[in-house]
DNA sequence: ATAGCTGCAAATGCTTTGCAAGGCC
DNA sequence: GGCCTTGCAAAGCATTTGCAGCTAT
C-alpha cells in the first residue's frame, strides 16, 4: 500500500503505525523543513495519534538511517530536513523559518584542509536573512 | 588600567566588576570560542566571582554591542566567538569543539539571491569534522 | 511468543527571569 | 541618591529517559 512501509523496511526499521504515519507525513510531497513540534502538530492534524516523545525518537532513528538530515541553525531548537542531498539553507531570522537555497546558489570554492587527525564529515552553509527595511520612500 | 573599561564604555555598557572581569577574560590573548559555562568556569578559576546568570546576560549584551558573535553549531548549547570579523568554523563533532578555519580556507563562490523582501545578514559556514578512522595497517 | 515499540510523565540540561540587595555615576 | 546591575533560586523550554503495556512478526 504505502511505500512508507517499504522505505522503513529498507533501512531496517519495523514499520509500526506511528513510524508509518510520520514517514507518510514527511516523504509525501516535496522537501520539508521542520522541528519536532511542527511535525507532531501535523501528524495530529492528520488524525494520527503519536506522542511527542515518539516523534523525537523516530526523528533520530530516521536521521541515523539516512532518511533525514538534522540542521543546526538556532540554539535551543532542532531542525530536520527531508532533503539529504548536498545543498544549503536560508534561515529567516525574523520568522524563524528554514528553507533550501535553490539550485546551486551557493558554491564553496575552497575546501579547507581538515585539522590533523580529522576528516570532513559535512559542510553546512547557512545564509541568514532578515526582513528588508522599508524602501526609501518610507 | 585595563582597557576593558574603555571597551565597555565605548559600547555604552557601564563598566561593573563582573563585566570587566568577563571582558578581560575574553579579550586578552587571541580569539576564543566558548560556551557560557566554560567562560563561567574560567572566570571563577581567575578568582573573580560572577554568577552564571550574569555570564549569560553579559554575553548577550556583548553580542548586542558587537563585541562577540554567537555561533549555532550544536543544538542545546550556545557558542560564542570573540572574532567578530568575517570567517568560518570547524566544528569537531566527536570532541564538541569549535575553532576558526585559518586564513581564507573557505570561500563562498556564488552568493545566492536573498528571497523576496529579505536581505542577507550573514553567511555561516561550518565544516563538521570528526576523528579520522585508523589507517589501513590499523 | 517475543523482541522491539510506544506513551506517559518525570527527569535533565541549558537558558531566562523575578525580585531584593548592591554598586556605579 | 537614583538607576542600572547582580545574584540567587525558581521558572521555562526543548529534549531525553524509565518503565509498563502494546504490537509486528
Amino acid at each position: 500500500m504505502s511505500d512508507a512501509t517499504a522505505k522503513l523496511r529498507a533501512v531496517g526499521l519495523r514499520p509500526t503505525k506511528q513510524r508509518i504515519a510520520l514517514a507518510e507525513q514527511l516523504f509525501t510531497g516535496g522537501d520539508r523543513h521542520f522541528t519536532a513540534e511542527q511535525l507532531h502538530a501535523d501528524v495530529l492534524a492528520a488524525r494520527k495519534r503519536v506522542s511527542l516523545a515518539t516523534v523525537y525518537n523516530t526523528l533520530h532513528q530516521f536521521v541515523g538511517a539516512g532518511l533525514l538530515r538534522e540542521v543546526s541553525v538556532a540554539q535551543g531548537r532542532s531542525w530536520f530536513d527531508t532533503n539529504t542531498g548536498t545543498h544549503h539553507h536560508f534561515y529567516h531570522v525574523d520568522r524563524g523559518e528554514l528553507s533550501d537555497i535553490p539550485g546551486n546558489g551557493v558554491t564553496v570554492a575552497t575546501l579547507p584542509a581538515a585539522p590533523e587527525g580529522t576528516q570532513i564529515e559535512r559542510i553546512d552553509v547557512v545564509v541568514r536573512v532578515r526582513n528588508a527595511p522599508a524602501t526609501a520612500a518610507d
